[in-house]
RNA sequence: GGCGAGUUGGCGGAGUGGUUACGCAGCGGAUUGCAAAUCCGUGUACACCGGUUCGAUUCCGGUACUCGCCU
């Protein structure tokens, strides 16, 4: 177990970045603080909804105390009420690439293949065309959105998942030029995966889903509740946290509109199936990491 | 004990004498910018036993169970 820690921990070169990807809730927290504490370095999240100032607890942040055991950076350092993605996530951790040994650990596939295959450079698409797709897709629908793109476009987006549409259409509408074509340009990765020490979690389903309901209770006695009372006046589902699995079944729980048991339930089900998304990115695009055993590492 | 209603896949829930919804969960997958998001694929189930019929989940009879009302 902790040997099992100690034998990875001896594999690695304390000067080369480290990239630590793994499921919710298989322990990768604890696997890179003893890393950073062991060799020393800097932890940096790539978690897609802990970057979020608003939902420490829910979205299972290191706690204070873990933090200070360690630098660790980009984790709550965006507010819950702005918009923020992958390329602002490579933004962030491109400085940080130049300094204290990175060790950077998540759950979002989407950002370390960006960080190590390379992401096309499109400018941010601006909220006041954002406002406008969001319209047109509800009143038009994304056929007509559709419509609007270059051909070699649409025959590379999912055409029946209109977020893909939207984006696509976003890129059009803000650069006047096809995603596909900037996709076409994407230049050399932030940080090339030779250049790294990558590994995966693998988290068997099995072993994985009594700890994802075990988490929710850790969560109640970490004050998950209070947390939710204390974002209830400025809660709204659109806001760009509200995304973090759960808190739209904490604010029905406060509304009187749902039992803390089915809150629990409906948490551990979504959650649940998350890990399997995240497992079937991880698999597909992630097959030339090292993958270490969750089981064996708690 | 009598009368009435009901019994559909793991759950919810439509419906039809022949082509066997749908939602959720489950399972598999996609994913180069909202990614803890979004999307795609995947299930012949009609309580049981007889009968009618070329054909019954659908019609008829009986059995079992459930619910309601009555005694």
């Amino acid at each position: 177990m902790a040997d099992w820690r100690a034998e990875i921990i001896a594999s690695l070169d304390p000067a080369r970045p480290v990239l630590i990807a793994g499921p919710t809730a298989s322990g990768k927290s604890a696997l890179a603080l003893t890393i950073a504490k062991a060799q020393g370095g800097a932890i940096i999240n790539a978690d897609a909804l802990q970057v979020y100032s608003d939902w420490r607890i829910l979205t299972a942040r290191p706690s204070v105390e873990d933090e200070a055991l360690a630098p660790h950076a980009l984790y709550g350092h965006v507010p819950g009420t702005t918009p923020y993605s992958v390329g602002d996530w490579l933004r962030d951790v491109e400085p940080l690439l130049h300094g204290r040994r990175p060790i950077i650990i998540g759950g979002t596939g989407l950002y370390f293949s960006a960080l190590t295959e390379g992401l096309a450079d499109i400018p941010a698409t601006p909220p006041e065309t954002r406002a406008l797709a969001d319209d047109r897709l509800a009143s038009e629908g994304q056929a007509a959105l559709l419509a609007e793109l270059d051909p070699k476009t649409t025959a590379r987006i999912d055409t029946a998942n209109p977020v893909r549409v939207q984006r696509a259409w976003e890129v059009q509408a803000t650069t006047g030029r096809g995603l596909a074509s900037w996709q076409d340009d994407t230049g050399d990765p932030l940080l090339p995966l030779a250049d790294t020490q990558a590994f995966v979690l693998d988290a068997p389903k099995d072993w994985l889903t009594p700890r994802i309901a075990r988490r929710f209770d850790l969560m109640l006695s970490a004050g998950v509740l209070d947390e939710a009372r204390a974002n209830r006046p400025t809660w709204r589902p659109d806001l760009p946290s509200a995304k973090a699995i759960g808190a739209a079944e904490l604010m029905r729980h406060l509304d009187g509109n749902l039992s803390l048991e089915d809150v629990k339930d409906a948490v551990t089900v979504l959650t649940r199936q998350y890990a399997k998304r995240q497992r079937t990115w991880f698999r597909a695009r992630m097959k030339s990491w090292q993958s270490v055993s969750a089981e064996t590492l708690c």
